[in-house]
DNA sequence: TTTCTTCTTTAAAATGATTCTAATCTATTG
DNA sequence: CAATAGATTAGAATCATTTTAAAGAAGAAA
């Protein structure tokens, strides 16, 4: 039980779990991701932060890697801009603030959000999800 | 009062009051967004919409449009899909469905839905606007 | 009206995010 | 350890949107 193994360990069995191989690229993106609390990123981000932690992978990849692990349900992804997408690696039911100013998503704590009725759906449809954004500013 | 002029006066003050110059493909696009209820628009479903009416617009010039529309107050811009902008002519408080199988928008009627509590903004900030989407599959 | 100035439109190029391709690698299975 | 199915990659391709720079139309002044 080598400390420098462990980390891999808890992320080794997300995967598994997910029916995705444990690669190394996965591996380290979801160490990154599932490591330290609740994230919200772009791929742009994680690109980044992947380099600085000495981890290779190409920008596709993270495109891969985020796609398959939001279909796997381990992440979700929160559409707050045209033209970019943020990942969430907190999959509970809870809704977001975006601050316009700094473009950055920030978890609404608890249930301090919630709706009260929520509409009846179209004839022949059922309600998926509903997101909430509060939009503010600075 | 000739009735192939009136249907422009209405649209021309609009114009006029947003500040915009009443120029003829402002009025046509007017005109098609305006004239008929609330509608929820893709610059290339207007683009479409405009080749149909026999108005020669440019994709740039919709681009244009929607973004002086939406800035004056006259359109907002809803966000569902990563890589789509959908423009609504509805400025009032309001929410929407959006049919995951079709791309399709569609407005929640009156007060079918409202927040109970809209959370206390961090600190410093203010908030903008809340926007609900709720998502329907078919 | 004619002219001048300012705002608009436009085609085409540029951009930015994301996806695809097809070749090369790597994890898993036998 | 070899075979194979799946993953990664660089780079090209795509798609929505914005920018550019040039040509065109609107409003104001004369």
């Amino acid at each position: 039980m080598d400390s420098s193994v462990r980390p891999y360990s808890q992320v080794y069995e997300i995967l598994r779990n997910a029916g995705l191989r444990p690669t190394r690229q996965r591996l380290g993106l979801a160490r990154l991701l599932f490591d330290s609390g609740n994230r919200h990123v772009t791929a742009e981000q994680l690109h980044g932060e992947a380099a600085t932690a000495n981890l290779r992978v190409s920008l596709a990849t993270i495109y891969n890697t985020l796609n398959q692990f939001t279909g796997a349900g381990l992440m979700r992804e929160v559409v707050v801009e045209p033209g970019r997408s943020y990942f969430d690696t907190n999959t509970s039911d809870h809704h977001h603030f975006f601050h316009e100013d700094t473009a950055e998503l920030q978890d609404i704590p608890g249930d301090a959000i919630s709706v009260s009725e929520v509409p009846e759906p179209p004839a022949g449809t059922r309600v998926e999800r509903v997101d909430i954004i509060v939009r503010i500013k600075g």
